[in-house]
DNA sequence: CTCCTATTGGTAATGGTTGTCATTAACAAA
DNA sequence: TTTGTTAATGACAACCATTACCAATAGGAG
């Protein structure tokens, strides 16, 4: 885990100086812990990682963080149906780009994908419009995603 | 409630029976309520409706039934982000026909709509044709959600 | 450096959901 | 209709992710 010195990306301290909030270790060792991985991962293991370099942050102080990331929209929670959360960073912190999952039904597994977007821009941006002017909702959001049997449960 | 005198629709009955189960009453109360609405149920709303007229029918069963009625295709359990699974008879049964959900972030009203269709069966086709050859999934189901903020709740 | 107050960490509580187990009842077969 | 097998039930406790509470701590502006 890099940035253990205390100095994190600037993005960080730029973002939450301009929203009002405190640069403090917890954040910094979670969004380092989110930076650094390709998973999907659950508050817990958001916990255990960071506890591994600093045993004395506390399971609920990653919550409360991981609450605020999600309000300042630097994260993104996710259920994929597990009975737990999943967090990412967002779109635009992560690298990774826009995208979805495709998420195996029987072992959890999530594959991200941005392929076959210029289809999905379509729908969505006639059906998101569609839905605003009939419903009458200041749609701000929208969850797609793919449910199957990845190829290594069908084998079994 | 119909059909309290223990004779529900014709199909229930052939249902449960091809699939290897029995016909009881705690299942028989639990379609009816969910026949017999419009909302979108927690498993505690439909315990508190079907407590009304089998007071003796606990909620332990109706969570067991509600999982059991999920596996065999009969309902549909959806997660609108409220901390609650949510239930309903699944497209087949229901005569709402496909559709799919607007949900308020504010005061989690969820409006179920089946408009602007024509895109998303385009899109739905091509994707998931396409993940499944890529990553080798056998894809069985899909989530689309929108969400924003409902008329009431922009108006607070 | 000081002060204000956001933030923290530990623990207890919450709330939805699931496990356990003795009892009951569906329904196939006689 | 009666019987026997076994799925299903109901009450209660356990589970587990998440949240509330509160005294102690530490950013960071001035």
């Amino acid at each position: 885990m890099p940035n253990q010195d205390g100095t994190g990306p600037r993005w960080m301290h730029g973002k939450f100086k301009c929203c009002g909030y405190r640069m403090t270790k917890p954040r910094e060792a979670i969004l380092d812990v989110l930076e650094n991985t390709q998973e999907h991962l659950s508050a817990e293991d958001i916990y255990l990682a960071v506890h591994k370099f600093y045993p004395n942050i506390g399971l609920t102080t990653v919550y409360r963080n991981l609450e605020m990331l999600v309000n300042i929209e630097m994260i993104v929670k996710f259920d994929f149906g597990e009975g737990k959360s999943k967090y990412e960073l967002s779109d635009h912190y992560s690298g990774k780009g826009h995208h979805h999952h495709l998420v195996c039904k029987e072992c959890y597994k999530v594959v991200d994908y941005s392929d076959f977007m210029k289809d999905e821009v379509n729908f969505l941006k006639s059906t998101e419009d569609g839905l605003s002017k009939k419903y009458k909702f200041n749609i701000t959001d929208h969850l797609i995603q793919f449910f199957g049997v990845c190829e290594k449960c069908s084998n079994k």
